[in-house]
DNA sequence: ACACCCGGGACTGCCCGTTCTT
DNA sequence: AAGAACGGGCAGTCCCGGGTGT
């Protein structure tokens, strides 16, 4: 990360991120598949407790409002006290193309595995797909919202906020 | 194409793209940026005939409706008579996924784009943005219903049905 | 050189040189041997001043004494008054390691044409050799003198200081 | 080297040199910086058996002297031995302005680490600098003389005359 | 689990030659 | 004579993977 910060991304080569760890390049790549997961390798619990909090809400609740809820748990859990980080972290892969795409890759994947659990709760495609997405969508603008430099609404608030937008634009009227 | 289909895409180095190509590796990177280039440079017409589209649209249209109204132009224009071709591609993009990150990436790009589009309309922030993101989700799973082995319903169609089903979705009840 | 100045050396490619010139890459290298001559294609003119001073200095004046007269000329004529710009051309040069190259390539071309003038006022070699690269070390210490961001005192002076140094060295004593 | 040789040097290329190595091109890199430093790497040893022989000197004696001395015991063990390899090398050098730049940035390399050699030994600047100077031209005019087809003298022999010759060039009458 | 050595593909930058145009 | 457009070719760097030994 310091690396990262004092030279950007592509300015920083593994083989510096080897010395500075101690290691040897090899080595890096023994524990990260690769140079960009280095700053994605936290996600996963992030997206453990967000599939794991969505299987235990009770049946009846709209699909929505779950995956809302759901998200509203990781963002006190996982973001909430880490804004600077947060931010610092956003500014590093806003400024390079590769990371935008990996960062891209990993939210398809936990949309990918939401939509499975929306049908496994009885909804059927192309619904499930679409709840889906329109969680990622609302996470994605929530938390888009949250890390600007003139907010201080908390990330759980932007995403109730956002959902209400979001029916606001959707309805055909 | 033929590369692709015959050994993949990771099994496709540049240098045996160049040579069938009759040209050297160095004029390749002249032509594509990089090698997953090759399978989106055609993407960028189809999105300039999008952005035209709406911007010629009525300014009293809702917004939601002249996106799709767009995109439903785009897919007759530029998809509707290449299914089996999209197939193709679509399987080669989806066998990887360095592939499809830059799928992804020039979603993200379009959907920027769109946005703006959207602001320029008069709709503020975030409706704006999300607006321009239930666009693109309605293309990308319409696109990918369409692309389905069983599916025989044009494209078109497909929209305007995921359309619905969003609707659907997004409604409190 | 703003771009050099922005972007140091090696940042700076020849494209983004043509490009703020206005002129195609081709062009560049029709004006320009290699990139790094841009650096270097003024120092021709004072190598002529120095090579046809020394021609037309009296011959019994000892050689010694007729370079560093010589190089005294091009330092008013040519340095004097450009400290500043002779300041940030260095710190450039000094700041990679093919420009320093360069830059000594360019001293050691001289030197050997300093050589040959001093053959032809009669002097065998390898006297004529060592006369030459005597007078390139005075003027290259007393040029690195002169650039150093303390010193005030005028280039002509260092070279004269330099020269009773250098005998103070050579001296068996 | 039999490459270049036969080829020239920039006849040969990288590619040709590690497939005649049984190496690949990347191995080439690996071991050296770049396709130049193939005729330098050899030069270290004898860099660091002359500063050592310096370091070593009684500290009474004259620096000029130390210095010759310490390059008459580099002379004898690294060069007497291999003068004919010594003059293919240098063909190959001088028939190659990129390879020329490269061994003048090698000399002064050398001259400034020769620089601070002396000023720890108490010389104070500019006549440390100077010295380290003169012992790189007169080491450089030294082994330029060695090389000549018609010379039969020794190196060693060939730096005392040098120096003697430097002495009467410098002395002001 | 780490070290070291090598292979190999993707890319970039510099520089050169040709051809057509103005 | 100078520039635009296009391609060739080589050096060099980076990411990443495999093998092997400890």
């Amino acid at each position: 990360m310091e690396l990262f910060a004092e030279r950007g991304f592509e300015g920083t080569t593994v083989s510096a991120i080897a010395e500075r760890a101690g290691v040897t390049e090899r080595t890096f790549f023994r524990h990260f598949a690769d140079k960009r997961e280095v700053l994605f390798s936290g996600a996963d619990d992030a997206r453990d407790v967000l599939l794991r909090t969505i299987a235990e809400a009770p049946p009846t609740q709209p699909l929505l409002e779950v995956i809302t809820a759901a998200m509203q748990v990781i963002a006190e859990e996982a973001f909430s006290d880490h804004l600077e980080q947060a931010r610092a972290r956003q500014a590093i892969i806003s400024s390079n193309a590769e990371l935008r795409e990996r960062e891209m890759l990993k939210f398809a994947v936990v949309t990918t595995e939401l939509a499975e659990a929306v049908r496994s709760r009885g909804v059927p495609e192309p619904a499930a797909t679409l709840t889906a997405e329109l969680g990622a969508i609302l996470f994605r603008v929530s938390l888009h919202r949250w890390l600007e430099a003139d907010n201080d609404r908390p990330l759980a608030e932007l995403i109730t906020d956002s959902l209400q937008h979001l029916r606001a634009v959707t309805s055909p009227a």
